[in-house]
RNA sequence: UGAGCCGGCCGGGCGGCCGCGGCGGGGAGACCCGUCGAGGAAGGUCCGGGCUCCACAGGGCGAGGUGGUGGGCAACACCCACCCGGGGUGACCCGCGGGACAGUGCCACAGAGAACAGACCGCCUCCCCGGUGCGCGAGCAGCGGGGCGGUAAGGGUGAAACGGUGGUGUAAGAGACCACCAGCGCUCCGGGUGACCGGAGCGGCUCGGUAAACCCCACCUGGAGCAAGGUCAAGAAGGGAGCACGGGCGACCGGGCUCCCGCGCGAGCGUUCGAGGGCGGCCCGCCCGAGCUCGCGGGUAGACCGCACGAGGCCGUCGGCGACGGCGGUCCCAGAUGGAUGGUCGCCCACCGAGACGUCGCGAGGCGUCCGGGGACAGAACCCGGCCUACAGGCCGGCUCAUCCC
RNA sequence: CGGGGUGUGGCGCAGUUUGGUAGCGCACCCGCUUUGGGAGCGGGGGGCCGUGGGUUCAAAUCCCGCCACCCCGA
């Protein structure tokens, strides 16, 4: 599950200084599993997330996060489903901010 | 060879590509180079400490913890050795292992009786009544019923019934007495630092269990936690409810004139009483003492220190049964905070396969090659010492029992 | 980092303090009632008391260790 607010459509952040990067956060819950698998998890998404940014726009905010069967997931399924939910967001949403 | 016991250790390896964090160096900078980068449990957060802040005036009551002895340790509820009890043929294992004559409570059901003992059935002496047999008769024998007593051998209940076995004894019996055994207490001797052990004698013969029920005894314990604590920067807006916001005396003047009486303002001052707090259980006591408590609303959640040299690891040697300690040498070994320590391939190595082929064997099966699968539990957050829990697979050492061979 | 609570038939809960018989409501099954169903009445079945060990003659209850879930404070 992906959430997303572009530049445009944000106000600027008070809390850091250079408000041009594109930025990402994961939420990965406990019900995904114990500390080992939800590192795991995260780590995965954020290596599949580095060569996506630059797809992003200039100084998105983006969230992502894990449903619990993601645990058991490889990177090609965690890569397919990342890719289907991008394709989401960044194609038909008129609007700035999508879900 | 087969069963088994104990202790210690490892926790996949190598390489390619793309990445992350700390430290050091270079560079004006982008960045580059070097180096280091999770665990035996990092886990649960059950104990003990270090460190930091607060308090420190003590006393009493209470609460919590520990519980054989002697050592180890900074300390411990941990570890070592030993003692005692229980289990096992044995190597070994298990034990919250002080006190039940300081007191209180509980012991369901069953059973006569469950805790200063008591007496249901039964056994026995004696007395009374009834009737039978024998006898000429007084009476005797035995039966049934009742009563005053004596008993605790036998019966049965229970988890547990006031020593066990054999004998003497007796109306019947009983540690009433005797022998042996079990247990308790006292004295003495020997061994041990001690818990305790061994032996001898004597005693009354014999007093249940439960303290992981209350309790008693001995010892220990101030509170909070790195979001501790400190420095810097930035920002902010107040308003509401409740309790309290105070009382007495003195200093002014007059009269008797070191004190008391009369009078009036008492902001600030001194003294006393004081809500509340220090004092996170309560009381006495000590100290501070004019604000305290609870909602609503607003602001910030940035940087640095703490913060990585420590009861530190490894090696050797000496002392000790051991836990551990002394000495010498050597090494520096994670430090994130939107939270690094990774992602993805290839080869090898364990391991698995009722997959294929070859080979050995009568056979169960073994070996080799290829193919496929496949890598335990688990992620530091101030730091140590332990405990507990999870863990695929493997390695090493010591020991016991059984069987066979020499 | 610190503190607290819960676990009992299919579901929701008592019982734990002071240890000996596990109980209540709904649900389920059978019978009666009804033309039939519901409601009602009567009867019945079903629980390793989260798990492992210990104390005790005896443990859901007492003690210790785990597991799972929930809540609160900084």
């Amino acid at each position: 599950m992906l959430h997303l607010v572009t530049a445009t459509a944000s106000e600027p952040d008070p809390h850091d200084g250079p408000g041009d990067a594109t930025r990402v956060g994961f939420v990965v819950s406990r019900a995904v599993g114990n500390a080992v698998t939800r590192n795991r998890v995260r780590r995965r998404l954020r290596h599949l997330l580095r060569d996506r940014c630059a797809g992003l726009p200039h100084g998105s905010v983006l969230v992502v996060r894990a449903l619990p069967t993601a645990a058991v997931a490889t990177s090609a399924t965690l890569a397919r489903d990342l890719d289907r939910c991008l394709g989401r967001l960044l194609g038909p949403s008129p609007s700035g901010v999508d879900r």
